[in-house]
DNA sequence: GCTTGAGTGAAG
DNA sequence: TTCACTCAAGCT
């Protein structure tokens, strides 16, 4: 990092004494220290100071006058942009409403300058001497790599080698001998900066309304919010496009957050196309080097959009004027591990600091921001037809309890019917499962034994392309036996049930000559093999996509033309007050997926309840219903966004712990909230209630048992202070127990 | 989060 | 006695 743009002028303000110093580590007062004379520091500076025995990076948060004497003193300023009071505002913010170290939170912030003041000089070659003196055939193809090159050639080791077709070895050799020499590179120019004007995108009038009325929000320096509710394939991202485009004219940074999954070079490229160049990325799959470079553009503000997951939420922006959250709906949103947070809902409160205008994109929003916008709290602007004329799928159920395929099958003949017309025309047929592995149960013909899971007694679900058997609960492995461990009986194992991997066999079988591809989350490869198989399947060059939820996010599969569901009902009966409100966003995405190309598209969706809800609203059509009855449900047992509901999570590895301190843990609090863990009063009540553990079933997640107590405010209650309070009146956790918050998304405005 | 120092227990 | 490990406290 080098010169610094931002950095305040040398202050007339008499200079502190004395700062304090917030360290990226799980503490949640700022330290303070003595500023050593001659030292200007102002808050947001980057220093670097003692802490016990090691030297930390840490922020200015604060510079107090004077005062105290026995304090350690700051090492040294660093040179990097310092943290804006926005920043600052928002990291106090995020750490109180999450009950987290203000330091763990500090930390999300400045991960990345750690890798930008490590950035590594990248070094090339250039010619410098004679040629060597024993000419080597491998010496000679390098030569004549720079033969071939006009003038002053400087290549990297690694070009080098690739052109001239030999090891790296042969290089420094020539090194040695001084015929070549390293240079330092200059650093890669960034990339241009993306143009409002470049790309010409006709909208048709509905499109370019709903853009009209984005764009006046982000030309605007205020803060606000704004639901952008279009059905799939109304074209969504081009609106918002537009409201990027307003921004970058008023010379203000734009952050489009996105599920990681649906960052894919398909976004990029729509992205290109608009605006003449790809935003920058920000998200796991990015090198250090890129990252590093990314976060000193964006704190200068040469980098003018940002397309990341959710963790970029944290970065360093000079001037943020516009933040989109689209599919914000996603659950994948929901941070789980150290800090817990809903990055759809913490997007509103960084656009409230930085007084930027947040546009809110699903075509199935959440129930939280459906209500916001209804009352007015958020602005509500809707698409409410495919573009360019192109019209919804068509939509019909198949009912199992009629047209159930034959015994041992599960793709109902209607559907295998369809299909095949599908791929004969040359389209795509999506058959989609939210099943993971072969077949969800196993068990033993002779003597009945299911197979279940030694630690959390769920069952073991089989994934045959491994030949394991997997807990999808707590992810515990074991081989497939050959045998049956209880009766020893051979071969009379039997898989129950169908997945991903079942369907995918069951469609090979089916149609032997069609191209296939299983895509679930749990394949090898990782998110980047993902990614690019999406790719593929958009570029065509796949028949059949067998897939779990994956599939249903974010991608536009334009030969796409039909979506089988192979099991709707599942996710309906388990027990979790969104069940309803997530199998319908789902289900939605997923038959939205077909005919967004030029062809028409069908849904067809196997079900054994047609007359639910959720497939009533899916076939009608009629959301607005759908979500009357489902907000009506809210609000009597007064969830959010009605009321306030947080859970206090105590995990450990020991389950009798874990469970005795959950109770202790309640005692403390019904002690608190005078809440009656067994008679839950809803609505509005107006004491904080405890479910008590008679309603937490204890789980098993990643080898830890895992007990949820949750604690329902009114919407007025400070929930905060109550279970602050809780905390600190419980039983304090020590070994491997750990007692987490987790404060569920709802509406702060 | 990281370091440190105390405490525990098995091998030497 | 020594090493290897776990656990809890404190860091300005």
């Amino acid at each position: 990092m080098t010169a610094d743009p931002a950095a305040p002028p040398a202050a007339p303000a008499p200079q502190p004494t004395v700062v304090d110093v917030l360290i990226p580590v799980a503490v949640d007062t700022a330290y303070s220290y003595r500023v050593p004379k001659g030292l200007a520091l102002a808050p947001g500076d980057f220093v670097v100071v003692p802490l016990g025995t090691r030297e930390t990076l840490g922020v200015v948060w604060d510079a107090r006058g004077a005062g105290g004497d026995n304090l350690k003193q700051v090492l040294s300023r660093v040179d990097w942009p310092p943290v804006r009071a926005p920043l600052r505002g928002f990291v106090d913010w995020l750490a109180a409403w999450t009950l987290s170290p203000r330091g763990m939170v500090l930390r999300m912030a400045v991960r990345a300058p750690e890798f930008a003041g490590a950035e590594p000089v990248r070094f090339g070659l250039r010619r410098a001497g004679p040629p060597p003196a024993r000419l080597t055939p491998a010496r000679g193809r390098v030569m004549g790599v720079f033969d071939a090159a006009e003038g002053e050639a400087v290549l990297t080791k690694r070009a080098l080698a690739e052109a001239a077709g030999c090891s790296p070895g042969v290089i420094d050799g020539l090194v040695d001998e001084g015929t070549l020499e390293t240079v330092a590179l200059p650093p890669d120019p960034l990339p241009p900066a993306p143009d409002p004007e470049a790309g010409t995108v006709a909208l048709d009038p509905a499109q370019a309304e709903a853009a009209a009325r984005l764009a006046e929000r982000a030309a605007e320096r205020r803060f606000t919010v704004t639901l952008l509710e279009g059905v799939t394939g109304s074209g969504k991202t081009e609106t918002y496009f537009e409201a990027v485009a307003a921004a970058l004219r008023a010379g203000r940074q734009t952050l489009i957050l996105l599920p990681e999954i649906a960052l894919t070079a398909q976004f990029l490229d729509r992205f290109a196309a608009r605006f003449g160049t790809r935003p920058s990325e920000w998200h796991s799959g990015v090198s250090v080097r890129r990252r590093a470079r990314a976060w000193s553009g964006i704190a200068s503000g040469d980098i003018k959009v940002v397309a990341g997951a959710r963790s970029s939420l944290f970065l360093p922006f000079a001037d943020l004027g516009l933040i989109v959250v689209d599919e914000e709906h996603e659950a994948a949103y929901k941070q789980d591990d150290g800090v817990s947070y809903h990055a759809r809902d913490m997007a509103v409160m960084r656009g409230r600091f930085e007084e930027a205008a947040v546009v809110l994109a699903s075509a199935t929003p959440s129930l939280e921001t459906r209500v916001n916008a209804e009352t007015g709290r958020y602005g509500h602007v809707r698409l409410d037809a495919r573009y360019a004329g192109r019209s919804l799928p068509a939509l019909a159920a198949i009912d199992l309890r009629r047209d159930a395929p034959p015994r041992g099958r599960w793709i109902a003949p209607k559907l295998v019917e369809a299909v095949a017309e599908t791929v004969a025309a040359g389209r795509q047929a999506l058959l989609f499962l939210n099943r993971r592995g072969y077949a969800p149960l196993t068990l033993c013909r002779s003597c009945g034994h299911r197979f279940t899971c030694g630690q959390c007694s769920a069952w073991m679900v089989e994934h045959r392309f491994r030949g394991a058997l997997m807990c999808h609960h707590c992810g515990h492995v074991e081989r497939k036996p050959g045998h049956c461990p209880r009766c020893g009986e051979v071969d009379a194992l039997v898989a129950c049930g169908p997945g991903v991997e079942r369907i995918a066999e069951e469609a090979a079988a089916l149609f032997p000559d069609a191209r296939q591809l299983v895509l679930s989350s749990d394949m090898p490869g990782g998110t980047e093999r993902l990614r690019q198989e999406l790719d593929a399947v958009a570029r065509g060059e796949v028949d059949i996509v067998v897939g779990t939820q994956l599939v249903a996010k974010g991608h536009n599969f334009p030969n796409l033309t039909l979506a089988g569901i192979i099991d709707a009902d599942v996710g309906l009966a388990n027990g979790d007050p969104r069940a309803a409100e997530r199998t319908f966003q789902l289900l939605q995405q997923v038959t939205g997926r077909a005919g967004r190309g030029e062809a028409p598209g069908r849904a067809l969706i196997q079900t054994f309840q047609p007359d639910h809800p959720v497939m009533r609203a899916l076939l009608t059509g009629d959301v607005e219903r759908f979500y009357r009855t489902e907000i009506e449900a809210r609000q009597q047992a007064g969830l959010p966004p009605f009321g306030r509901l947080a859970a206090l999570i105590v995990s450990g590895t020991d389950r009798t712990a874990v469970e005795t301190h959950a109770r202790a843990l309640a005692r403390a609090a019904y002690g608190i909230t005078g809440g009656d863990p067994l008679a839950l009063a809803p609505g509005d009540a107006p004491r904080i209630e405890v479910f008590g553990p008679a309603e937490a079933p204890i789980a098993m997640i990643r080898g830890r048992y895992r007990f949820r107590l949750l604690v329902k405010a009114p919407r007025s209650a400070d929930l905060q202070g109550c279970l602050r309070a809780i905390l600190a009146a419980g039983p304090k956790a020590t070994g491997s127990l750990r007692v987490a918050v987790d404060v569920e998304p709802q509406s702060f405005l």
